[in-house]
DNA sequence: AATGAATGAGATTTCATTCAT
DNA sequence: TATGAATGAAATCTCATTCAT
């Protein structure tokens, strides 16, 4: 799970030269795609950033989509590098676990790295010729939550796959309503974990709908 | 909360027939949005949606990005028109009331209408000459559901605007994972209202940190 | 065979106005086709040569390709029209009628009309998206050529297929040699005839090869 | 005429290991302007045929016309070289002389060598600064066949010129339709032999039109 | 109310060529 | 000899917008 994909970092190794100039490539695109989205960047803005000329930039990627592909990969895998970094590993405490990460997954799309929030703003149809593998590197992600909330222990009727769904949505549309709120990352996590929490530990045979509210 | 902002909206009502092309315009380019994205959609590709030529949209509206103002707005209409009809009124079971706007929403933006999931797909930051606009609009509608999160009887220390901010992201989310699930708007509503819910029946609702995890 | 086959056409009878700027455009396009090649011409040059801004012409051709192909679809036209004109009809002299028609096509490519030229010198392959389609319109025309070569009295061990493509090569070569030699296209075209032409009068006809050559 | 015009052909016999990656060179650039046109070929392309880096070639060339120069120098010394070695030489039968030339002729610009079919298929214009002497090298394969025209024994009124410019046309224009027709390169050589070679010897005072086309 | 034609600014992309290493 | 990276000029194409009719 945490394997290389992109072929950018063999390069590096073989070709020690002057190739801080493709990282600067990548992080000056990241940076814009975060800010004004993949429509909205121009290459032109991108060679600016980078101090290189808009002709240049297709050395490196062939097309502005290859570039976007390059971006969300990277994204991906410095997003699985954190999280493995923060997980306490399978078999702990399950909740616990889930908070961890979740606290690194908004601290990253959040403060740590626009290209997280790329992955985040922009959508894999906007670039056509990469479509497909857009939408697979994001599954790869999300693979890894769904591993850890395999783990939880939830009752029994809890739909183990929407829950996941919805608990992305949840932490991800923090990077819509969050600039500069009053709470850190861990305390996001640790209110989402809670509110997701208890209930799901719950069956839902009690039926509280109906005992709680007539009497109200 | 349901007047209508639009003054079209009007129109559209006192004459039906003599606004049909620009109803037409409407729906073709509320269509184009959801499915394209706005900066994927070209003005041609409504105006060859609508049977018009290009040049004659701007007839109608001065620009492309007023054109999204208007289809956000008759967005954010209906919307909260659909979900007043489904809100059984404030004062009545919450978790119920909140379940069945929850439902109508889902189904708006998955199955109902073009022109939500505009709301839903389009960043207000997309069409800058009229961002402020469509960020108010937003606000509109969710105030309805900042209502509906007051009366619930949640525990006291839960922030209910983070509350909200996550319910609001789980629901959206789901336009992106569900093309044709096997679950209903209604189903998804039930199922996100009890992951949300805190059932004070639930013995494990008592500290389950410590309870349950030091056991594992 | 002498069917229309731009849509063109039609255009110029339904909106009289103003569209002789794409007859313009064209005659531009053909003209500096004809000259330059089709890879050595730039949009911009066709534009200058309308006096049309180089985005204009993409009102009108949404591509460099569609844009060859109607200047060829526009030379097929005018050189079977010409031909039509000149052909003094099936049944007639054959001879005479390959001649007529011959000098017509030599006028053609060689003074009259670039739209011609560019069909002798510009290959389908240069232009990716229409390749097809150019094949198309050249077998078009040389099908009015197979018809008039079957009509000749040759000898029937004469391969006519081969006849054919041998009589159109040398007959287009002329526009890589002549620029502005001393003969008419009438006397090239008799020359060409002559030349093609076995007289049953000549003696040498019978097996010159062994009366002539052993003796030498 | 059979001078080696190419410094290079000498070294390369003298040193034919060192000169590999020239050849290889030469070859790929053959190969794909043969295949794709002058201008449709990148330096790019020529170099991965060449396994070599772009910026490598202009070790070897100082430019893109240089390249095709080179390449066109070794058609025309590859042609001539080919044609010498079929040519049963001056003085002997005539018309058996041109069959063996235009056989050799065919087969090399049909299945033999890109080289040649660069000759045929790029114009000298294509590539501006080396026209003149792409004309040069031209012209020096066609005085070969001027030679052996000149020998025929043509009737007295044969305008000898156009006669051996129809000829080229003709022969140059099988590269255009064959691809994989049925009959070998001595087959066309022999078939268009026949046809040029029986009306050509007999004078056109007989004036056949006439006698033969009146009586049908 | 609408249209057909065009504009013009700017987008992405191409590619022969250069040059320090 | 050769290379990797980059340049820069120019190419094709896009598209919101304008405007006389």
């Amino acid at each position: 799970m945490s394997q290389q994909i992109l072929a950018k970092s063999d390069k590096a190794a073989a070709a020690p030269r002057a190739n801080n100039r493709l990282d600067r490539l990548l992080d000056a695109a990241a940076e814009l795609f975060a800010v004004k989205g993949f429509r909205g960047t121009t290459m032109r803005e991108i060679a600016a950033g980078t101090e290189m000329l808009p002709g240049s930039i297709y050395y490196h990627f062939p097309s502005k989509d290859e570039l976007l592909l390059a971006v969300y990969e990277e994204g991906v895998n410095r997003l699985i590098a954190r999280i493995e970094a923060a997980d306490p590993g399978a078999g702990r405490a399950p909740w616990g676990r889930l908070e961890a990460v979740l606290a690194m997954h908004l601290e990253t799309i959040l403060d740590g790295s626009a290209y997280a929030q790329v992955i985040n703003r922009v959508l894999p149809d906007e670039a056509p010729k990469v479509t497909t593998r857009l939408i697979a590197l994001r599954d790869l992600y999300e693979a890894m939550v769904t591993e850890i909330v395999a783990e939880l222990p939830l009752a029994p009727d809890v739909d183990r796959s929407l829950f996941r769904l919805f608990l992305i949505g949840a932490a991800n549309h923090a990077h819509v309503w969050r600039r500069d709120g009053p709470r850190s990352p861990a305390g996001l996590a640790a209110e989402l974990v809670r509110l997701f929490r208890l209930p799901s530990e719950c069956p839902a045979a009690i039926n509280p709908d109906t005992t709680r509210e007539r009497s109200s």
